[in-house]
DNA sequence: ACCGCCGGGTGCC
DNA sequence: ACCGCCGGGTGCC
């Protein structure tokens, strides 16, 4: 894999101040961009990829005049239980695909059905062969699916009833298992004699790389100039990506499986119809991958198509006005405003004068980090993000530069000059909140109340707070300076709850957390009181996790319009769409059992008509652009060369000795937890002892806390027990080993850690408690579990306060003399060269910092404890190619989200491996993208003959796993186990 | 007739 | 439901 290519042209070599041995590889494996390894582990939803098919059944639903619902020849219903039906307990429902009750199971067959319902023996699931026109009852042909160990039980409670249930046919029933009632079938089945074609899993691999694939039709290649309002010419991808979605957002068309048939709108899949026309999304999927300007394009959308392809009316501020409201008053006062302007100048950006001024004004205009030391794990709902920003109701727009501006603002678009919301938004904006007090809820648009589509303005935005700030930043850079544009931010303690406010901005932002809380705690939440004229959730993948709360606040949005942005659709199964689908309210996609039945099971199974159907979905919703895909003959996007290249270290002396004495005494341990099979009962344990391991290859210093192995089965004091788990969350989390919480497979939020010394997210292991009630266990090691013995993280201070706690003589480390000797020489080389050295260990950045002050470095620093008004003045300032900026950056590995922007860097030094290679690329991805100008040389520190060696072939691992494992089964739990379990013997060499 | 047969009332779970 | 089932009316040939 790797092939040998470092050559003395980088100049690492023997030197007096700073000396290294060294040899390297180049690290060639890169390209996995949508397959990120992920630990899954299957938690509490129904495996059902395992399902098979038991069986069919023929049954009979009766009491059809006492409900709504009707159905079609050959149409899907569903069977749902009704425990509390007070004239049978075993009741079982018939619902159409509408969700509408179409009538019951007879009782004597809901009785064996009910059983097996009940106690996850199998899903039942329905086909009415002859659904039309009946009065009282009909037949239903029922299909059983469930894991192959239920199978007996099945036909055996069907069997104490007097039902036998026929064998599933050879290979016709694949597809949804309609085929078998062909006689009326819809058109989308399969034609008769034709018998559905099984895949391979190489081959439906092969698909799933496909589905992505830029299309070239009409509707995804055509061109459309951007508003003029935006300030920036878009690239001819981007024009393309904004004529989609223009195109989208004013669709007149049936959504995708749907057709007009007599009168009746008909979908193929389901063989559901009805007289109303099924709504299409408004909107879709903009795949794009990262870097390729997504942010830019929905700007763009947002000002381009208000209604019907007409412009937002956006004020346009002529001269008089511009002195009359902003004025040397307004600047003056700045500080002491409730709401700041953001100036936006386009033109800014190259000049060096003008670029202060928006950096100050920028700077002044975030919100301010409240003192309160609120721990970054606390109780409230709000803090759950560790920054706070207090709310501003922002207005986008300029000041200065009028005469260069104003002929571009004549020209531009068709802005309607007395509507109601310009004279609001004339108003400046002390006025305007006092306005907006005295005025009320006059103004406000309910979601029920009022529909009519000129009534909303306003497009939300959510994104991960991590890219909060570009958003920002992108508004303010691509929107001319003539215009004006309300932009609230809504985020913080005090964010207004004020639906009235919210609606009368052009772009309300905010995060998933915030939405999140909004919608789980109280019933306050302006974001839900809205129906909005447009939702975008960026980074969308965040909600693919049904059963996170982020997930469920965001499909109960209401939105005219929905966008998905995100550069990974699908991360690792193609259960991920799932959530997206429904977000964007696709008939009949939005029921998870429909999704299941007409597209994610007949895929998994590898049946060719659901691959069909999926591509054709895909199609329809999403656009999608790598960085490889082309226009008219040129890529996309230009990027220069990438090129990682591996320095081996070796440590001195002393620290082999220290190293091989902690690595002793934990293989010691660790071997221990072997033979007695508790290796997953010390997991904590034994990521401490790697931990100590890695951190022994950057610094001694590192490895502060001595050996904390304690015999957990000695009888401890709740207060000993206690700070035990608290220790070992902390190292959980510390560890940078990226632990994700075993129940939503995201990263952890809100930690608490189990008495069996596992961690979780606190909302996730309370919902696994509650629904399992009385007997809960672990889900990971199934030890008995109490919602009393959770213990949460307890408030820290954070690294960015305390970093100078190491009141320990400053030593070097044979790293850091590797580093500062590669540094010094690429001065030598090239003064101006920018530099990111990254670290998973934000207090080996601090011990990095000495050194660099000696040899006169100018360096600064983003990491994870920093508050985001600090890291967007780290960023700004390192990004400047002012004379005397910056030409380091200290970054630590996971700091900032894929939105972070870094290009003024082109060498990266990577003081230590991670253990998610993903995790790797993510962060080398932050200066090579867009905007990069040069080749990136990357440079990973690795100690010879350590753990860090062996990291990197479980990198390895990873890499070929990722590649491969798509569309493959997800790993079982012991799967996952096991897997743990042969990394930790890799790792400690045993 | 402690039956059969007739025909009206009635109808999910 | 053009069914089944129920229960009241009825009753040789």
């Amino acid at each position: 894999m790797f092939a040998k290519n470092y050559g003395s042209s980088t100049g690492y070599g023997g030197n007096r101040t700073y000396s290294c041995s060294s040899s390297g590889d180049v690290d060639s494996a890169l390209g996995f961009e949508d397959f990120l390894y992920t630990d899954d582990t299957s938690g509490t939803d129904e495996d059902l990829d395992l399902f098979v098919l038991f069986g069919n059944l023929r049954g009979n639903v009766v009491g059809l005049r006492y409900y709504t619902g009707v159905v079609n020849n050959n149409e899907m219903v569903a069977l749902q239980r009704e425990p509390n039906n007070p004239y049978d307990k075993n009741a079982v429902k018939v619902n159409n695909v509408n969700g509408d009750q179409v009538g019951h199971i007879k009782k004597e067959l809901a009785a064996p059905l009910a059983y097996i319902i009940d106690n996850k023996l199998a899903r039942v699931e329905g086909i009415v062969p002859y659904g039309a026109k009946n009065t009282f009852t009909m037949p239903v042909q029922m299909s059983f699916w469930g894991k192959e160990e239920n199978k007996q039980a099945v036909l055996d409670r069907l069997k104490m009833h007097g039902f036998k249930m026929a064998p599933p046919l050879k290979s016709s029933e694949l597809g949804f298992g309609s085929n078998l009632f062909s006689g009326r079938a819809g058109p989308s089945y399969s034609a008769p004699g034709h018998t559905a074609v099984q895949m391979t899993t190489e081959q439906l691999k092969s698909e799933f790389d496909k589905l992505f694939e830029d299309l070239k039709e009409d509707d995804k290649t055509r061109e459309i100039q951007g508003p003029e309002v935006i300030g920036t010419q878009l690239l001819p991808h981007q024009k393309q990506a904004l004529a989609w979605m223009v195109l989208r957002e004013n669709n007149k068309e049936l959504p995708p499986f749907w057709e007009e048939r007599n009168n009746f709108f008909y979908n193929t899949l389901t063989n559901f119809a009805e007289k109303e026309r099924p709504e299409n999304v408004l909107g879709g999927i903009l795949a794009d991958d990262m870097g390729l300007g997504k942010t830019l394009t929905t700007i763009a959308l947002i000002l381009a198509n208000f209604h019907n392809g007409k412009p937002l009316p956006v004020e346009k501020i002529k001269r008089d006005q511009l002195y009359k409201e902003f004025g040397a008053t307004s600047v003056k006062n700045e500080g002491d405003l409730p709401f700041k302007d953001l100036n936006c100048n386009l033109e800014s950006s190259t000049s060096s004068g003008k670029n202060e001024t928006v950096q100050s004004q920028l700077s002044s205009s975030y919100p301010k980090r409240t003192k309160a030391k609120k721990p970054k794990y606390s109780e409230s709902s709000d803090s759950e993000e560790s920054e706070e920003w207090l709310p501003q109701e922002t207005r986008i727009n300029t000041k200065k530069d009028l005469p260069t501006t104003r002929k571009r603002s004549k020209a531009s678009c068709n802005f309607q000059e007395d509507t109601g919301f310009a004279s609001a938004l004339a108003a400046p904006s002390p006025t305007l909140k006092k306005k907006a007090k005295k005025k009320g809820t006059s103004s406000i648009q309910l979601a029920k109340k009022d529909d009519s589509e000129e009534g909303q303005r306003t497009t939300l935005i959510i994104c991960p707070l991590s890219v909060l700030s570009n958003w920002i930043d992108q508004l303010e850079q691509h929107i001319s300076p003539d215009v004006h544009l309300n932009v609230y931010v809504y985020y913080g303690p005090d964010r207004s709850k004020d639906p009235a406010l919210l609606s009368r901005q052009d772009i309300v932002l905010t995060t998933y957390n915030i939405l999140a809380s909004d919608y789980g705690s109280r019933g306050d939440s302006p974001l839900h009181k809205l129906k909005w004229l447009r939702v975008v959730l960026d980074e969308g993948h965040t909600i693919r996790n049904p059963n996170a709360l982020q997930t469920k606040a965001a499909l109960n949005l209401e939105a005219q319009r929905r966008w998905i942005l995100t550069g990974t659709p699908i991360q690792n199964s193609l259960k991920d769409l799932w959530s997206l689908l429904s977000f964007l309210k696709l008939k009949p996609f939005a029921d998870r059992e429909w999704w299941h039945r007409t597209i994610q099971r007949p895929v998994m199974m590898g049946d060719q008509g659901g691959l069909r159907r999926l591509q054709s979905l895909i199609k329809n919703i999403t656009l999608r652009r790598t960085k490889m895909s082309k226009i008219k003959g040129k890529p996309v996007l230009e990027l220069p060369e990438r090129k990682v290249f591996i320095q081996h270290v070796t440590l001195t002396e002393e620290e082999r000795q220290i190293y091989q004495a902690v690595k002793n005494e934990g293989k010691l341990a660790i071997s221990r937890y072997f033979s007695e099979g508790t290796v997953l009962a010390h997991y904590a344990d034994v990521l401490g002892v790697l931990l100590r391991l890695r951190q022994l290859c950057c610094h001694p210093h590192l490895c502060t806390n001595a050996s904390s192995f304690s015999g957990t089965g000695v009888n401890n004091t709740p207060e000993e027990l206690r700070e035990k788990l608290v220790n070992k969350m902390k190292l959980v989390l510390s560890s940078g080993s990226d632990e994700e919480c075993a129940v939503c497979l995201d990263s952890l939020t809100f930690p608490v850690i189990t008495h069996c010394a596992h961690v979780f997210c606190k909302p996730c292991i309370c919902e696994v408690i509650q629904s399992e009630q009385p007997n809960a266990k672990c889900p990971l090691c199934r030890n008995e579990l109490r919602l009393e013995h959770l213990i949460e993280c307890p408030p820290e201070e954070s690294d960015f306060e305390s970093v100078k706690k190491s009141d320990r003589e400053w030593i070097p480390s044979s790293k850091i003399n590797a580093l500062m000797h590669a540094l010094i020489e690429l001065r030598k080389e090239n003064p101006v060269v920018k530099c990111l050295i990254v670290s998973q260990f934000t207090t080996f950045l601090s011990l990095i910092e000495t050194p660099l002050r000696e040899s006169g470095f100018v360096f600064t620093r983003l990491d994870g404890s920093m508050p985001q008004k600090k890291r967007v003045e780290a960023i700004q300032c390192f990004q400047s190619s002012q004379a005397g900026s910056p030409t380091i950056m200290l970054l630590s590995l996971k700091a900032g989200g894929v939105g972070l922007n870094l290009t003024a860097a082109s060498r990266v030094f990577l003081m230590d491996p991670a253990w998610n290679p993903a995790a790797e690329d993510q962060c080398f991805d932050r200066c090579h993208r867009l905007g990069q100008k040069q080749a990136v040389i990357i440079t990973k520190f690795v100690v010879k003959n350590s753990v860090e060696e062996n990291m990197l072939s479980i990198q390895n691992k990873k890499r070929k796993l990722a590649a491969g494992a798509f569309a493959t089964k997800k790993p079982t739990a012991s799967e996952v186990k096991q897997t743990k379990i042969n990394e930790i013997k890799t790792l400690i060499d045993l």
